[in-house]
DNA sequence: CTGTTCTTAATTTTT
DNA sequence: TTAAGAACAG
């Protein structure tokens, strides 16, 4: 009997297959909730611990950086040995770490810039601009979908425009060929390039292939029904030579088809590899009983499926409850009272969960909430890297480390105001044109020639480009560089000048990026570090072993930078066509090597890597953002016919209707105890109150794994909204709620600008820290800590509490303000901190009086 | 060049 | 409803 590193006894048998078959292809398909990041990561510990395989002929491919993350603290605690060298990383993260290290075999330098999904919009809005295409015959997001179909289906612009046959691929083909020539003119490659430079690079460099082929033995990928068709190539590129591929996924959970996810990769598998053992892992060990149930029943409408079904070794556990709601604000106000009452419980806050179908609807909710008093932290939606102030800051670095960068240097050309506007700019494009050269070069030589511009703009532009040159130069902590350089931008001073609150949480934001940046400088080893080449690994000691054929001579120093010329003094413009690297060579080396490893974390970085359950508040996400995570209750908004299933899903395609039932089955399936339905009789989508049906998937659920409430259920009167009283403005309290048209709350004001507005958390929890990337990366984001209010939710004392005018109140989100006027059960307060008058229901709104 | 009004479109977004 | 972007006026 072999002894293993890893508890293989706390395994199933199917679980236990799949760790100990190492060999050869292996398709485990996981249901949701099966254990499979338990078995990825025993069966690594197994291949390195017991069959003695070096930690760096590893190789684990997953979705997001957060899976990463998890997954490589699970092996270190596994692994007392150590995983260095190991690459576990995002399909993003390993392309870019191959690319940057061959950038040069395919005519780019190792500090392309990463333009995320808002600069490579931006350029293709820019290049229709230019070609005269009109966004209204044609979508913008149209041609952009039509450019990435060809790009991951590996066509390129010449051949794209061969194949176009109708109008719109015609003119989405000339999009591509400019699109092209500009990305690699500004040295920058947007995400689906990543993936298919780093193809071209293994494709048509053999002794790369090579390279990664034998030092990867063992191959594994997670979430393999969201593959699109590069990673796919990639993933069968690299296990080519030894065919130790292991891909788990579970085609049930395939929500990204709309993204380039294929769903055939997992289906087809078995065809690609014929000698590929598969395993099935079925049990539950997440969900009750009523839960599993549900969601056994609501795929199993789907025809394009693998057979399997989910068994639980628990119990039947509470059975769902739906609620249909009057309207989409009783929907709110009910899950706010279903969620206290679960807290009254003894559940934590952060054990629930709240999920819709799209962002709109988070808004109303998120409205209730805070009405309620129930704390809510909101994840995905617009992400604090992408507040356009955060954005300014980063094309400034951008522009630095990378000057050929022209969607950064356009961004920021004129912010803060240099009196460099559309005309100018124009102006510079055409000279870049005519002397094919980059944007950033046409701004010197607009510089240097006069007569071009006014003295006004001419020195404004001269100004502006010196600080490229003064930016590379700098050095010293990151923080402190990426500080001079903001200052040296005036982005700082202009927001100050403004004197507005909107400008003040700009302010705010920037200088907590500072802070972002310091603690990467503290932290970074993580990324950077943890995929190290062999060259790297070899120089400290670790793969000193022989490398086999693959190993070769690694590249003559090629830091396409260090080597570089010494910066010019003069004010000379670089020579024109000049490629990408010339120009980083004309600039001097950059002295800030922190510098682009910070803008590459931050490209590759979502908001929910930073999802760290710090602050005890509920989470409010969509269904997709919520794949791959758990809760003790879930709440599911929104069920309803148009809304989800989305109306654009089903009218005319089948298998897009199949995918938002996947999508209900991922909601489902993320319930461990309670799970909660809902959806209202009425609703308000784009101004127009429409009345949807209930959707089919709660029709779907077997009767006897759930039970109705709610406006239109017999066991409504009596048990629902008794209990929760009118102080809640529950539907049917008589102190109205709009059903009947009648509006019970004052109109909310959103206020803008501050990192805090979309978080909201309960005051004793203090600042609210959020993780950037993994483990110990921390940083306090938000400012001043919200004042000290009760916690509690108002009771009947409180709610008999009186409010006269002029008395100081404090609000647990708003802070104090003064009362201006009290009438029946509203009040109206004016907030000293936003300035803001808000109408507030008395005994319902987390206000108590100070004074 | 900048600030304003007007039009128009409106899922989901691991990277 | 609302928010982004374009068109338009100052």
């Amino acid at each position: 009997m072999p002894t293993y590193a890893v508890d293989i006894d706390s395994l199933n048998p199917a679980q236990r297959e799949a760790v100990l078959t190492t060999e050869g292809p292996l398709l485990v398909l996981a249901g949701a909730g099966s254990g499979k990041t338990r078995v990825l990561t025993y069966r690594i510990a197994h291949i390195v611990a017991d069959l003695d395989v070096r930690p760096w002929r590893i190789l684990a491919i997953t979705f997001t950086n957060k899976a990463a993350a998890e997954m490589r603290e699970r092996l270190q605690a596994l692994l007392p040995d150590g995983t260095r060298g190991m690459w576990v990383c995002t399909f993003h993260a390993m392309c870019v770490r191959m690319l940057r290290e061959d950038a040069d075999l395919l005519g780019y330098t190792g500090h392309f810039t990463i333009y995320d999904d808002d600069d490579s919009r931006r350029m293709v809005r820019d290049i229709m601009q230019a070609l005269g295409i009109e966004q209204k015959q044609f979508p913008l997001n149209m041609i952009r979908s039509k450019i990435s179909a060809a790009k991951n289906a590996m066509v390129g612009p010449e051949e794209f425009m061969r194949q176009a046959n109708t109008p719109p691929e015609q003119k989405a083909a000339q999009v591509y060929l400019e699109l092209e020539r500009r990305l690699r003119a500004a040295n920058a490659m947007d995400f689906d390039d990543l993936l298919v430079r780093a193809l071209e690079l293994l494709r048509t460099r053999p002794e790369v292939l090579e390279k990664y082929q034998e030092r990867f033995r063992y191959i594994s990928v997670d979430e393999y029904q969201d593959t699109n068709h590069v990673q796919y190539e990639i993933a069968n590129l690299l296990a080519a030579k030894y065919q130790n591929l292991m891909v788990v996924g579970d085609d049930d959970q395939s929500i990204y088809s709309w993204r380039g996810a294929d769903i055939s990769n997992i289906l087809d598998f078995e065809q690609d590899f014929p000698q590929a053992r598969v395993v099935k892992l079925e049990q539950n060990y997440r969900s009750t009983g009523h839960i599993l149930s549900a969601a056994n029943a609501v795929v199993r409408h789907n025809s394009q499926r693998k057979d399997k079904r989910l068994f639980t070794a628990e119990g039947d556990g509470e059975k769902i409850q739906a609620y249909q709601a009057a309207d989409e604000r009783d929907e709110g106000r009910w899950i706010a009272g279903e969620i206290e009452k679960l807290h009254a419980g003894g559940m934590s806050y952060d054990d629930i969960a709240v999920f819709y179908r799209t962002n709109a609807q988070s808004r109303i909710l998120e409205d209730m909430f805070l009405r309620a008093g129930v704390p809510y932290k909101i994840v995905g939606g617009t992400r604090f890297f992408d507040r356009a102030e955060i954005r300014d800051v980063m094309a400034y670095l951008k522009m630095v480390v990378n000057p050929a960068d022209e969607m950064s240097v356009k961004r920021v050309i004129n912010t803060p105001r240099r009196g460099i506007g559309s005309t100018s700019i124009a102006k510079i494009e055409a000279l870049a044109r005519q002397n094919r050269c980059s944007f950033f070069q046409a701004c010197e030589f607009a510089c240097a020639e006069t007569g071009m511009f006014s003295a006004k703009v001419r020195n404004a532009l001269g100004d502006f480009v010196a600080l490229v040159r003064e930016g590379r130069r700098m050095d010293g902590e990151l923080q402190h560089v990426v500080e001079a350089i903001v200052e040296r931008s005036g982005l700082m001073q202009a927001l100050r000048a403004e004197g507005t609150m909107e400008s003040e949480g700009r302010v705010e934001n920037i200088q907590e990026f500072l802070g972002v940046a310091a603690e990467f400088e503290e932290s970074h080893d993580d990324i950077e570090g943890t995929l190290e080449s062999l060259e790297e690994l070899r120089a400290a000691g670790i793969a000193d072993e022989s490398m086999g054929t693959g190993s070769f001579d690694s590249r003559d120093a090629g830091d396409t930078v260090g080597d570089g010329v010494f910066p010019r003094e003069s004010n000379e413009p670089v020579p024109i066509d000049s490629a990408p690297g010339e120009i980083e060579r004309a600039y001097g080396p950059l002295a800030c090597a922190a510098l682009p490893a910070l803008l590459e974390w931050l490209a590759l970085r979502s908001d929910l890597d930073s999802l760290a359950g710090e602050s005890r508040a509920i989470t409010m996400m969509t269904v997709h953002s919520a794949k791959g995570l758990e809760f003790p209750a879930v709440f599911v908004a929104g069920l309803e016919e148009g809304i989800f299933p989305h109306v654009a899903g089903f009218s005319d395609d089948p298998a897009k209707l199949e995918e938002e039932r996947r999508l209900a089955y991922v909601a489902i399936t993320r319930a461990r105890k309670r799970l909660f339905l809902t959806y209202a009789a009425t609703r308000r989508t784009y101004g127009s109150t429409q009345a949807n049906p209930r959707s089919r998937f709660v029709g779907e659920i077997p009767a006897e794994d759930i039970e109705f409430s709610g406006v239109g259920s017999a066991g409504f009167e009596g048990t629902g909204w008794e209990k929760r009283g009118d102080r809640h403005g529950t539907f049917g309290s008589g102190v109205g709620s709009d059903m009947y048209g009648g509006r019970v709350f004052g109109s909310y004001t959103r206020s803008t600008g501050s990192v805090s507005r979309r978080t909201h958390i309960s005051p004793d929890a203090g600042l609210k820290p959020a993780t950037f990337g993994s483990g110990t990366s921390r940083v306090a984001r938000g400012h001043a800590a919200a004042p000290k209010v009760e916690q509690r939710r108002p009771d009947a004392a409180r709610a008999a509490e009186t409010f006269a005018p002029g008395d100081t109140v404090s609000h647990k989100t708003f802070g104090t303000g003064t009362v201006i006027s009290a009438s029946g059960d509203m009040i109206e307060v004016k907030f000293d901190k936003t300035g803001q008058v808000k109408k507030l229901m008395k005994g319902f709104a987390p206000i108590v009086k100070v004074g």
